[in-house]
DNA sequence: AACAATCATCGATGCGCTTCGATGCAGCGG
DNA sequence: CCGCTGCATCGAAGCGCATCGATGATTGTT
C-alpha cells in the first residue's frame, strides 16, 4: 500500500471513472453522484493517494502555502516569536495551509523571490517597522499580507496587534489606582525606537498621555537585553527622578532580572516598588514575584492573522485592523502605597 | 517589468532561443555558448523571470524545500529552538532551499502528508525521543531526514548534536578541578525523562560517570520550569545532601532564577555555591552573575543538519551522526573552593 | 576533401493536476 | 413520442518546466 507514487490516474482506474472526476470529488466544485464519490474515495484510502503540491499548484494557481516572515535576530523576545509561528501554523493547517519560514533578513528580495516564483499564496509578516521597504512591496505583489504588529502609519494592508497604547495605559492608571504618582518606564533596547518599531512607540505614547491625564510625574529609559543593561536603566531612572515607585517594564528579557535589580538599588518588590509589565501570561507567572501584567496574547494574534490572510485568499479586498483589547491580571508585584 | 506573470517561454522569446535552451541556461546540465547564455541572462533580468515553483517541481521531481519539523510546546527551551530554526533557514537557502514549518503535533500523520503530496525534499527532525514512532517512518519515507539530537539508540538515520555526555562530564571535571566534592545535577522537567529524551538522559549519564570516575558524590532531580520549581528541586537537593557545593544546571528557563534560589537558601554564588550550565553563550552572559556554561553551539548544528540533508540528497547514502565537542567557558559563576 | 567526432541548440514529450466544453442519459411537458 | 432541461461524467487542453533524442554547425582527422 502506497509504496510507489500513486497519481490520480491510479485513483480514476481503480474507481473506474475518469480522472476528472477524482479532481471534482476532491474539490466538489461539480457535483458527483454519492455512489461514484464512495467509489473514489474508497480508492484514494486503498492507494494512499495524495495530489502533488507542485502539480496541484501548476495547474490550480494556488499552492495552499502562507509565508511567514520572522525576524530572527530579533530584538523582540524569542519566546514570543515562537509562540506566534506556532499559531501560525496551527491555525493555518486547520485550513489545510501550509507555512513556509521566511526571515527579515532576506529582506525585499525575499518576498519578489517567493511571489515570483509562486511559492506561497499570502504573507504574514512580522514586527514592520515605519517606512518599512517591505510595505511598499507588499502591495504592489499581488499577493495578500498581513502585518503582525502596526507600522508608524496605516499603510493599506490588514495589520493585527496587541493595543499596546491602551495596555500601557491600563498598567499606568492601575499604578496611579495603587497611589504610585511617580512613574518610570523601562522600555525596549535603543534599536528598537531608532527603528521606529511601532509597538515600542505605542507603549510610549500610551505610557505617555495616561500619565499626563493621571497629572503623575514619568520618566522613560530604553534598557538593553542584558542584566548590566538593566542595571543602567534603573540606575539611570533613579539618578533622575529618584522617588520612582511604579515601573512599567517592556522588555521581556530582562524581566526575570527586574527583582534582583531593584533589590541592589535598595528598593523590594512590592514593598518599595511596583512593577508591572506587558509580557505572555506565562511568562509573568514564572518568576519569584509573579508579575502584574498585561498579556501578549500571541497564539491569538497569530490565528488572528492567518484567518484574516484566508479571508483575502477567499476574495475579500477590505484592509482590517485589529487592535486587540489588553487584558491586565493582577498578581505579586504591585501593591497599594 | 515584472508586472504580469513571465514564464520560461517569454525569456525565450526575448532571448530568441527555444525554452529548453533557457532551461539548459539556468540548470547548466548542458553546455550552452557564452553568447546565447549572455542572451538569456539578460533577457531574465529584464524581464524579472522567476521559475515557478510547482512547475519546476513537477518535472524535475524535487521541490527544493526542506521540512523543518519543530516541537512546538516543547519543555526546550524556545529561543535555543528558534536558534536552530533560524540556522536552518539561512544556511537553507545559501543552497537554494527553502524551509516548510511543521510541528510536532502532525506527528507521523503530517510527515507521511508532506512526503506523498511532495512538499518537501527531505526532513530534519528535532527532539526526537527514544523509540520516536515517526523514526521508522522516516525510514520507510523516501526522503532523505536527519535528526537534530540522539534518539536513543541509533536508528539508521543522520543525526547531529552536542555531545552532552562530554559536556557534563566537562563541567564535573571543572568542578572537581575546583575542589569540589558534593556536586547536584538539577536536570530538565520530569516530563523530558519520562518521554526518554536523549538529551536529558545523556547529561545524566556524562553527569553520573565523570563524577563516578571523580569519586565525589552526587545527587540529582529533574525540575519543573517555573521559580518555584526550581526552589524545589534546590530545597529536594539540600535536604538530601546539604554540603553541595557544585551546582549543574540543565535547564535553561530557570537559569535566570538560579541565584536568586540559591540566595534564598543561605547559598552566594559564586562563594557558597558554584554553578555551571548547558546553555546558548548569550545565554550565560547576560545575567547578574554570568554563569560559567558550556555553550549550545545551536547555529552550528542547525547548520550541519542542513548539510547533512543536502549531502543526502546530493546522493550520498551513508548515515553520519555528528556529536560536537563541547566548548566551556569560564565566567562569574565558579570559584575555586 | 571526405568523414567522424564534438558542440550548441531545438522540438517534442510528459510530470500530475484543474478546468472547460462536450456528451450521454434520465425525466419532463406537450 | 419528440425535443428539452438538468444532472453526472468524460476527454482534452494547458499550467510552466526539465529532459531526451535529434539536428545542424564546427572542428579535427587522415
Amino acid at each position: 500500500m502506497g509504496e510507489t507514487v500513486v497519481s490520480i490516474g491510479d485513483v480514476a482506474k481503480a474507481a473506474e471513472v475518469s480522472t476528472s472526476t477524482v479532481s471534482y470529488v476532491l474539490s466538489g466544485k461539480r457535483p458527483i453522484s454519492k455512489e461514484t464519490a464512495d467509489r473514489v474515495h474508497r480508492a484514494i484510502r486503498e492507494l494512499g493517494y495524495r495530489p502533488n503540491a507542485g502539480a496541484r499548484a501548476l495547474a490550480g494557481g494556488r499552492t495552499n502555502v502562507i509565508g511567514l516572515v520572522v525576524p530572527l535576530r530579533a530584538d523582540l523576545s524569542l519566546p514570543v516569536l515562537m509562540e506566534f509561528a506556532a499559531a501560525v501554523v496551527t491555525r493555518g493547517r486547520q485550513s489545510e495551509y501550509d507555512v513556509l519560514l521566511l526571515t527579515h533578513e532576506e529582506g525585499v528580495a525575499g518576498l519578489r523571490r517567493v511571489a515570483a516564483s509562486s511559492l506561497a499564496d499570502a504573507f504574514i509578516v512580522m514586527d514592520v517597522q515605519a517606512d518599512d521597504p517591505r510595505v511598499p512591496i507588499l502591495r504592489a505583489l499581488h499577493v495578500p499580507a498581513v502585518l503582525i504588529g502596526l507600522p508608524g502609519r496605516p499603510v493599506g494592508l490588514s495589520c493585527v496587534d496587541l493595543d499596546f497604547a491602551a495596555s500601557a495605559a491600563l498598567l499606568v492608571d492601575h499604578l496611579v489606582d495603587l497611589g504610585h504618582r511617580s512613574l518610570a518606564l523601562i522600555g525596549s533596547p535603543a534599536a528598537v525606537y531608532d527603528r521606529h518599531t511601532g509597538y515600542a512607540q505605542r507603549v510610549l505614547s500610551g505610557f505617555g498621555s495616561a500619565a499626563q491625564r493621571a497629572k503623575v510625574t514619568t520618566i522613560w529609559t530604553p534598557c538593553e537585553p542584558s542584566f548590566d543593561g538593566l542595571r543602567r536603566a534603573v540606575a539611570d531612572v533613579l539618578s533622575r527622578q529618584p522617588d520612582t515607585t511604579g515601573w512599567l517594564l517592556h522588555n521581556e528579557s530582562v524581566l526575570p532580572s527586574m527583582v534582583a535589580v531593584l533589590q541592589e538599588f535598595g528598593r523590594s518588590v512590592p514593598g518599595d516598588a511596583s512593577v508591572v509589565t506587558i509580557c505572555p501570561d506565562d511568562m509573568a507567572d514564572t518568576h519569584a514575584v509573579a508579575f502584574t501584567n498585561v498579556g501578549l496574547p500571541a497564539n491569538d494574534v497569530g490565528e488572528i492573522a492567518v484567518e484574516m490572510a484566508l479571508r483575502h485568499l477567499e476574495g475579500a479586498s477590505a484592509v482590517e485592523t485589529r487592535l486587540l483589547a489588553p487584558v491586565m491580571t493582577e498578581r505579586d508585584s504591585t501593591r497599594r502605597l
